[in-house]
DNA sequence: CATGAATGAGGGTTCATTCAT
DNA sequence: CATGAATGAACCCTCATTCAT
């Protein structure tokens, strides 16, 4: 009869247990700053969401604040582990540019509460280091050396793209934006680049394939969690 | 029936000084919200700067939300009146647009509180509402309309542009801009509306008149204020 | 008809009330600290003692701490304001100790509340670096420069005195102090010190006169306090 | 009926990790005591200390003060433990305090750790009637019987010797004790009960047998412990 | 109208203790 | 017995707003 390693089976218990939690708390907390941004009660939301004690917030994150980063760290590892893959399968600068541009809106889009952290102060979180902008200078630096974007300042271009996807972001959620709007705006950021307007318009309008966000995303669960909270 | 002199004359200057607190009141909430955002203790620290007490700032304003708007109101205003006049030269709305958005960054630059105070969150406060949109919206449709801007969508365009400038201003702020930033920018704009590269350059580049900011304009005499605070 | 200078006036009560508050405070929290000495919720007590809301302790003091260095500076001042000028009508060093350990005592007998702050760890509040310390330290200089204390130590002097004062408290707030304790407790320093037996107790014996409390003291007022509080 | 051997075995086994847990417990909590006194997470550092869960914590005490009592306790023992084998070498009352007062100095500034408990706080959890008191009694009843402290009072004798150390062990604390100066106190405790100058001096400097402090003292111990905490 | 003391709801954080595994 | 996640009462502190003078 052999005995169950208890320390082992016990440990492991634990930890799933730790590491459910933590990612319970975190995305009660998309849903809490989608729903009223940075300001207010934002503690008592995120544990009344997610079903648990106030002694138990703060044994996982030091303060809100910390929190916030661990969010915003999630966010932009899933939005990227979504898009990337997708913007990968080109080559040409001005194809990655399009699909990641059309695709980061095609997300929020279909998560509203994407839409609404990174327009309710998100951004300011993930803040100019995020990961996102590395990508996107990487593409942009690939095509202004390869002539594709000429005479284009790096600089320019990264407030450019960005300024307009957060102002997509916050039109996307007014549900305000017409049909193939993305696309419309993806054509014009090419145009902006350099890119000759038919050219543009046939990779930025071309089928996109649907963006692949797993069932157990961050941004599915927290949907969920923000129709029904725990208990 | 005759009003007696001293009367009117006792009225019109308290009416004077009234106005004149008021006005000391949104200078000091520029120079606050522009240091902090809506974070920390907005009303102690506007009356601290504005040398007055707690109770006179509410014979002014009714609570904080009410000397955001007022503060929103003034400097879209404000803006509107330094860039409108410029903008209003022109007649081609590439001009337009480029006038327009090159002035706003020369105006934000040259007041860091201006631009701290939009990419603060007070351009949630102005709104899509604001006025500004307004008039963008008004020389975008005349673009379209004239065939400038071919096959542009409006609301993907007044996007693309305010989403930009308000990046812009992050960057101005930054003070990483380089030389020329606005000018490029606006270049790209132009060149995002369909309007041909050299064009859009010769357009955009060619020299701006010095933007005239009044002396006693809320941005200089906020710029005092944060320098030395009444009392 | 003279009109009232409003301003001066204004300013005056002004400063008026907030004095009174402030000491208000100080007599709360002595009472405060006495029934329950550093441990618990300090400030809900005394702004329930005070009769005061939550805000208005914080508009005096930053927290607990300064409260608590406050109060210490008030009731050493106030005690050493009974004590030396009784002290100082002595010139023979013997004489003055014997004087101001009586003294300590009878204050802290007539004022358990004083007793109980000093035993309760407010004189790790006032510290080493306290007041009375530094009368006891001129005291026993001058007798050992005069030979009156031969061969003392003074640092050696200094523990003495004062752990037996505080021991001796410990025993006025347990109401188990025998009559003439204060006399013989200082009776017996004295003999440590090096005062012969005789000497000691006569100077330690002899009639002291009442310490003078003012009506409006601190402990006379803290007491009133702690019967009823304020609301 | 035999109880199986192994049964036997297995229980003293058991017990005997019972009891050094249990004592480890103590040692850190000796250490924690000493570092902080009452305030802050005294538990969370108690079970870090030790390297324990802290379920295992309150299979060992119901709570918090039993912890602090059961140290008190411990303490007192372990002090007694080493002075009073001493003590009981000398018949003479005066040679018994003076020898008491210097060993509980000498231990006291050999381990910081037992400063510190007694000056923050652990006195009063030992309490007057701790042994130690009772020992004291003890002799001053002694030499009070026998006409060596001629006229003195048992509870301002005590009192004077009790609070006396209790300073000189803060001052052992600070290391601010000059050389000599447990044998300057308890000379001067003498004088103060009555003893001739030069007999309380011959007395209380008369050398000491080194305090015999077992290698595995709690205060060793606990020592080791602040050093490198369990785990 | 100006003043500034007072208010108290609101939000943040800690830590002794419990309990399922 | 050991473990450590979860708990929640108890505190602490802030700041927009009111109101007597």
């Amino acid at each position: 009869m052999p005995v169950p390693r208890g320390q082992d089976h016990r440990s492991r218990v634990a930890r799933e247990r730790r590491q459910r939690t933590r990612t319970l708390l975190i995305e009660s907390a998309l849903t809490v700053y989608a729903a009223q941004g940075l300001q207010g009660s934002v503690i008592d939301r995120v544990i009344e969401t997610a079903g648990v004690s106030r002694g138990t917030f703060y044994n996982y994150f030091r303060d809100g604040e910390a929190l916030l980063a661990a969010l915003a760290l999630e966010v932009s590892d899933q939005v990227l582990g979504i898009v990337d893959p997708a913007v990968r399968t080109h080559e040409d600068p001005a194809a990655r540019i399009a699909t990641g541009v059309r695709l980061v809106l095609a997300v929020a889009g279909a998560h509203p509460q994407l839409a609404a952290f990174m327009v309710r102060g998100g951004v300011r979180a993930i803040g100019r280091q995020g990961l996102a902008v590395d990508y996107l200078v990487r593409d942009l630096s690939a095509g202004i050396a390869s002539g594709a974007f000429d005479g284009v300042d790096l600089r320019v271009a990264v407030d450019l793209v960005t300024g307009s996807v957060l102002a997509g972001c916050d039109t996307l959620l007014a549900a305000e934006a017409p049909r193939g709007y993305a696309g419309a705006l993806a054509a014009m950021l090419l145009m902006a680049l350099g890119v000759p307007a038919t050219r543009a318009r046939s990779v930025a309008l071309r089928p996109l394939p649907e963006p692949d966000i797993p069932r157990d995303s961050l941004f599915v669960r927290a949907a969920t969690l923000a129709a029904s909270p725990a208990r």
